[in-house]
DNA sequence: ATTTGACTTAAAGTAAACTCTAATTTATAT
DNA sequence: ATATAAATTAGAGTTTACTTTAAGTCAAAT
C-alpha cells in the first residue's frame, strides 16, 4: 500500500511542506518516487515517520536524527553508538518529565491561589503570605 | 539584599546577555538601576525569574509571559484571564508529560532491542519480527 | 594611578525548524 | 477535453530565543 504526500501529511498531522523539508534534509531516506517524480510513501515509511516523531519528542534535534540515520546505514558496527543514543534519550526524557512534574506543582499552587483570589477577593488573599511568593507581589496591586 | 546581573546569572544558570535580553523585552518589569545605570536585582526579582522559568517550562512563549505581565499590571480585573492561563498550562503540561511517557515506552522498547542485538548479534535479532518494526528494517542491513 | 573585570547600550548575527512563494507539471473528475 | 486539485522544485522568508559584537563606562584591587 502506498500513499501520496498529502495523505501522509493528514495521517501524521504535518503539512506537505514539512514532509518535503524532511525529505530534503535526508530524514526520509527510503521514500520512493513514481516515474513522473511523485513521492510514494510505504507503510514502512509511515512507521519511520512515527519513529522520527518519537525521537523528536524525546528531545533529539533533526541533525541528531540525521546522524542516527547514517548510523543505521552503517549496519552492525554502529550498534553500540545507536544503543547509547537511546540510553541518553531515556535519561533526558526522564529529566524532562521530572521538570514538568515540578512545573505542574507550581502551576497547581497558582491555580489554588487564583481560586482563592476569585472566591474571596484579592485583598483577603493577600493576607496569606505563602500564596503570593511567586510573582504576584512584584506589582503592588492597589486595594481599594 | 541586592545582586548584580552577573550574580543573578550565576544563580539562575543564565548568561548576563540573556538577562539583559529579557529586560529589553519587558520580562523583568521591576528590576531597578543605580544612579550610574547598573541593574540591581532584588530577592523579589529573583522570585520572579524562578516563576518565569516555570512558565517557560510549562510551554509558554516569551510573548505569552509578556502578556501575563501586562495582566498582572492591570490588577484584579485580569484575575479570570490569569487563572485561565494557569488552567490551560496545566492541561498542556499534563499532555506533554503523557507524550513523554509514551515516548519513554518506545525508547525502552528500542533499548531492549539493542540489548538483544548486542547480546546475540544482529542476525539473530532479526528473527524477532516484533522487534524490528520501528525503523531498523528500513535499511536492508547486510548479513554476512 | 592604572589595570582588570564587570557593567552599559544598540544593533547585528545565529540556529533550529519550519513556512511560504512562484512557476510549473501531473492526476482526477465531469 | 478541460477544469480543478494536488503534486513538483528551488529558493526566499519567518519565528523564536537567544548570542555576539562593538564601543564604551564603571568599580574594585594592586
Amino acid at each position: 500500500m502506498y500513499y501520496t504526500i498529502g495523505q501522509v501529511a493528514k495521517m501524521m498531522g504535518l503539512t506537505t511542506h514539512t514532509l518535503r523539508f524532511y525529505d530534503k534534509e535526508g530524514l526520509l531516506p527510503n521514500v520512493g518516487k513514481t516515474s513522473s517524480g511523485i513521492r510514494r510513501f510505504s507503510d514502512s515509511d509511515l512507521n519511520w515517520l512515527i519513529m522520527l516523531d518519537c525521537l523528536k519528542s524525546s528531545g533529539l534535534q533533526l541533525k541528531d536524527i540525521k546522524h542516527y540515520i547514517e548510523l543505521l546505514k552503517e549496519g552492525d558496527k554502529s550498534l553500540k553508538e545507536r544503543a547509547m543514543i537511546f540510553h541518553n534519550q531515556k535519561i533526558k526524557c526522564q529529566q524532562e518529565i521530572n521538570t514538568l512534574k515540578q512545573t505542574m506543582k507550581k502551576i497547581d499552587y497558582k491555580i489554588k491561589y487564583y481560586d482563592e483570589a476569585m472566591k474571596h477577593g484579592e485583598a483577603n488573599v493577600h493576607k496569606n503570605k505563602a500564596l503570593v511568593r511567586e510573582g504576584e507581589k512584584l506589582f503592588k496591586i492597589k486595594k481599594k
